[in-house]
DNA sequence: CCCATTCATCGAAGCGCTTCGACACATGAG
DNA sequence: CTCATGTGTCGAAGCGCTTCGATGAATGGG
């Protein structure tokens, strides 16, 4: 439990034989530093083991390095997803030399006001955005950079990143009707996630609902516990003898469609296809594997990040929709 | 997009008429204030809408009132009870006035290296420890103060938080024996979470075995796609007919475990007796309702923040470990 | 009524870093 | 050979805050 004393930029230039300043541009590149110097701070560098202080450096750039990932953890949220995105901005952002800050809604809007005006954080990143999300207007006059994971009403202005998902449902009716089906389905959020009027379930409806326009299309909630899930899926049956194309937007109750299909004795893909909204690695854990339109969780994290990094550098930041991908396996024909 | 000025100590001292010095030390409260000039300096606070810049502060003070959680974020785990945990840690990490910067595995030991090194955090949250975690020896060496979720095989020394898993293995072989079962069963984790040696599981393990020792008992590990579980299940029943008591400790598989036993046309609680380890809402909406042990999740995440303020402020912290509690409910008789 | 305390407040010195302007020196054009 | 132009480096001035020691003013005991 030594209590080292840590080390700082002046013991760095110091053991080099430097300015102080020389150092910090050596760190920086900010300034043209012959090889030579160069070289040999790097070296005092690594033999003192020294880190900048972050609180420092904060104070003098007026820059943190740090962005802020507000996880608003509702009910009903795509746990496995939204990791894989917490994943993918830390260490997106980690590869621009950024941290993390971790908040959550509890705090309210005011916690945004409060990490932007301490500057405590240079951008934040706002995962799971509504539809009317209250945190938009504050955003707006907060003046802040960001980058929105999902679409508000009124995106005018901001940056946000998302999949298509309207073209993700529309691909998934599409890819139904060309295998020849006529009465299809989609399962979806569960009801609260609708009532909420959450953008992605939204908009996967619209999709699928515009591109199903010539057929026989249904669309119900579908809540996420086994017994409901066979409820629905039995109804479902029940009032539409003739379905045989199934699309999944729910990964959670992914699992429990299949199972409860198999109870009902209807077999995937003979009786019925089926096509998930959902990441890669469970449709491939189904049995049987389901073709898929994946959430490209990762790649949303990543372009989240990269937007925000071009706003810090003032840049412009264009918001991106990222195109789906249907991956065929064995549960359509 | 309004650009302001952020507004400064020194701003809201002259706004208050009163030194720099005065504001800081309402704000601290450090020294004694006399009430009207408190109350004065308040109020230019509201007026102005100050935030104390958090880099100065660090700078200044030596404590960035920030703390690292570090999820190392791996195949197999248990996202709903770690996403509880990290709210519940958030949450209680704002009760005390401190942020929380979210970090996990990719960066290595490295990471934790330099976030304390650059004195960013002023300490260290260290969620699913393993039995012999790489992290351990370089948090000794690293004397920064640090709380572990779970405990390592060494934990001497060590600030360590956790459910005592062992008394919970066995709360629920002991409710199985009172209820007369004499042939008993534990679903365990995912293969790999034994063979990776984490500590919560293994104890679990532990605690069954030693409780039920006067009984007849297996232990299996259990994968967590509907497939694997009915086949385990079926399996269990092949080789143990008699089996009337089973423990479930695998959250993602509870599901699947009731619907496996239906499939095997065995009622609940008729035929067998189900006990689950999860957290409360997962086992109130099974069908039946689940006699459950909960993971405190919340609890955990609170303790485990209460310690590590205690060691920042230079105060002994014990390890702790939480009392688990067995809700009887629909599913064991 | 004086001196020792206590209370409330102030001023100034950093904390460790970035960045601006200055300077010394080398270079090549005229 | 001189002067403009780069190059590479240095020193010093902050950034906004905390905290230490100092200073007056108010208080009370002898």
């Amino acid at each position: 439990m030594r209590k080292v004393r840590t080390v700082t930029i002046a013991d760095v230039a110091r053991h080099a034989g430097v300015a102080v300043s020389t150092v910090s541009y050596v760190l920086s590149g900010k300034r043209a530093i012959s090889a030579t110097t160069r070289q040999r701070v790097q070296e005092s560098v690594r033999a003192l083991g020294y880190h900048p202080n972050a609180g420092a450096r904060a104070l003098a750039s007026k820059r943190a390095n740090v962005i802020a990932l507000v996880l608003p953890l509702r009910a009903g949220m795509n746990l496995p997803v939204l990791m894989q995105f917490a994943t993918s901005v830390v260490a997106t952002a980690r590869r621009y030399d950024h941290d993390v800050l971790l908040m959550t809604a509890d705090e309210g809007p005011e916690g945004l006001q409060r990490v932007a005006a301490s500057a405590l954080v240079d951008g934040l990143l706002l995962m799971d955005v509504e539809v009317r999300d209250p945190r938009v207007p504050l955003l707006r006059e907060l003046g802040e950079p960001s980058v929105l994971i999902g679409f508000p009403a009124d995106a005018e202005g901001l940056t946000c990143v998302d999949l298509d998902f309207a073209r993700a449902g529309a691909l998934c009716a599409e890819h139904l009707a060309a295998g020849g089906h006529r009465e299809i389905a989609l399962l979806g959020a569960p009801r609260v996630v609708y009532e909420r009027g959450t953008g992605y379930a939204e908009r996967t409806l619209a999709g699928f609902t515009e591109a199903a326009r010539d057929l026989n299309a249904v669309a119900v909630p579908c809540e996420e516990t086994y017994d409901e899930v066979a409820e629905t899926v039995k109804l479902l049956f029940d009032r539409h003898p003739g379905l045989t194309g199934l699309v999944v937007h729910n990964e959670a109750a992914v699992g429990h469609v299949l199972a409860a299909l198999r109870a009902l004795g209807r077999s995937v893909p003979e009786d019925v296809s089926v096509v998930a909204i959902c990441p890669d690695d469970v449709a491939e854990r189904a049995s049987p594997a389901l073709t898929s339109v994946l959430i490209p969780a990762e790649d949303v994290g990543h372009q989240a990040v990269r937007l925000l990094m071009a706003k810090l550098d003032g840049l412009p930041a264009d918001s991106v929709l990222l195109e789906p991908r249907l991956t065929i396996r064995e549960s359509t024909r």
